[in-house]
DNA sequence: CCCTGGGATTGAATTGTTTCAATCCGTCCG
DNA sequence: CGGACGGATTGAAACAATTCAATCCCAGGG
């Protein structure tokens, strides 16, 4: 394959100065830039990313390690993050940790090696292990839907707490007195956040944490929703009201009762989580708690641009928390 | 950061001791491996990939160029593909083109500048003008979802006539004799080949082309199948039934006809495209032509390993064609 | 005791780019 | 006419790894 050495010596110049009809062309004279560029033209020459690289010390690919592709919320993630990292001019790499911490390890030292310039992560555990590990690095990285635990980090998440109020509020308040949770992996924050909201809004309506009744899940996809239901059919007495970790939990949980001939809202209403594009387009048009996952996507690659394009040292390391809002539909309403 | 130099001098050996020690560890006394393994974790070193890159000549990543990934067809193949990359140690690197031609020869252009060992394409226009250009490199790649032109390339598809034919002609069997097909970019090959298998059950059932009404989109998601099923709305005569190009639009339709209050399948029968996870949990469980998404990202990806490995020249390019396959749910059903 | 064989280790060459100090050359000014 | 200036171009160093021919050293055989 054709190098710049090539190039330099079919257009009768140096090496520098194709480098420069290449990245800075105003300093070469239109003539030779004209000749500089016939030749790259006959060659077929394309500049060698790793070689750049190597010289500039750090790739210009962002990373984005997501615990699920398959959850259109992760896809909205990368679109934001997409976006803006396609305004710098980087490109993004996505990978998915399956919620595993082994992968997870895995992919952060794929990402050490490449020299990515960033990181943006959803942590597949509470505490970060891995992470911190990563931190010695000095590669920066942003938390995606996850706050910082210390001020060592930016963060970008959305407000659980909030959200499980959100909807157990709104169950609540519908007449509900008993409410399934169907969770998932218990060592995500998201899970126990929404699971707090969820007791929050119940005890504002003076009722006490048996009335959650825990379904629990090690996945969250649409199968393990679909165990969910079945299990949540055998429960005596049976909860009114079913409040799921996310939506593709909530899918499964509808088919499960859908094929069981229970009537939804009538018999078991069901709130998800996320909001994704085809929680409108279920069974029963779920009412969901949406959250701004393009937008934060954007906000978590822009956070980590700033930090990756600091020289100085005066960046300041920021969380944001954005809000989560409820959006009703047809799968929410008063028990008979 | 620290260099494999650094980790050489710290350890008190030779750089090329210490290449050793990473790559070939066999080859090297316990104790000295032992010693410059301290000095690895000492120094934090982390092999620099760029370096590594750029001695061999190309990367250990491999592209995949998906027209969508809010589409979760995509998604799953991009998992077959990531299954069968990671088997050989490889990485993936997941881009969207967004059916624009344009962005596809962006990411052609990145790929190459990349090195990388090869590209899984689904290509966002019929003739393939960009891959034309992109051959010039020198680098493997292997059309997905698409089948090849010529003899000049690997391609593993799904036979979309067939598919066409298989929905159409359930439709037509249930009783239906005007079926519309809400189509996407005609300069894809799919839409293409879906419409000429329907026209072919059609002519089967000894009806012409004019009993095929196409409603035209240029995109292929919810948003597009809501427009479209508005658009069906004021059809007149309506026809009994819809053939969508793909479940994402199918949805769409469904939600349009649902809000309107046209009964599915009483009032229209719906089949959709690709059989996704949300088609069985939809408003009215879609049916849908299932195709082999995983299996066919991993073929492919298999392919392309093949193709890259090759050294002596002795591969063929061979063109898998995989079969769809139709699943019947309550979306169709005869017309009153 | 010398030589040989072979495993362990070395160190220089190589990869393709960017960068920058040095050089070159023509022009302008004194 | 000489010197200074400035824009264009050059060429070598640096980046961090891999590779391989050369070297080293030790054991075993003659």
């Amino acid at each position: 394959m054709a190098g710049i050495k090539d190039v330099a010596r079919q257009a009768g110049v140096s090496v520098g100065t194709v480098s420069n009809v290449i990245n800075r062309p105003e300093a070469v004279l239109p003539d030779t830039r004209a000749r500089v560029l016939a030749a790259i033209e006959e060659l077929g020459y394309v500049r060698s990313e790793s070689a750049r690289q190597l010289r500039a010390g750090r790739s210009r690919i962002m990373a984005l390690l997501v615990l699920d592709m398959g959850n259109p919320f992760f896809v909205d993630i990368a679109r934001g993050a997409e976006r803006a990292a396609r305004e710098a001019g980087l490109g993004v790499m996505v990978c998915n940790s399956g919620q595993s911490q082994e992968e997870e390890a895995e992919y952060l030292g794929l990402f050490a090696e490449q020299r990515v310039c960033g990181v943006l992560v959803t942590p597949a555990d509470a505490t970060g292990g891995n992470l911190e590990a990563f931190a010695r690095h000095r590669i920066p990285y942003v938390l995606v839907d996850r706050v910082a635990s210390g001020t060592d980090t930016c963060a970008v998440s959305v407000d659980d707490v909030r959200g499980g109020m959100l909807a157990v509020g709104h169950l609540v308040s519908a007449g509900h007195r008993s409410v399934a949770y169907v969770s998932g992996p218990g060592d995500l924050h998201q899970i126990r956040d929404r699971r707090q909201g969820a007791l929050a809004a119940l005890a504002e309506a003076g009722l006490g944490p048996e009335s959650l009744v825990e379904i629990p899940s090690d996945r969250l996809d649409v199968a393990a929703g679909r165990d969910a239901g079945a299990r949540l059919l055998g429960l005596v007495p049976r909860p009114t009201a079913v409040f799921c970790a996310n939506d593709l939990l909530a899918l499964g949980v509808l088919q499960s009762l859908y094929a069981a001939g229970v009537r939804v809202p009538q018999d078991v209403a069901i709130v998800g989580y996320d909001d994704i594009e085809f929680a409108a387009a279920a069974a029963v048009p779920l009412t969901s708690v949406r959250q701004p996952a393009v937008v934060m996507g954007k906000m978590a690659a822009e956070l980590l641009l700033e930090e990756a394009d600091d020289e100085g040292g005066s960046h300041r390391h920021r969380s944001v928390v954005l809000q989560p809002e409820l959006v009703v539909r047809a799968s929410s309403a008063a028990p008979r």
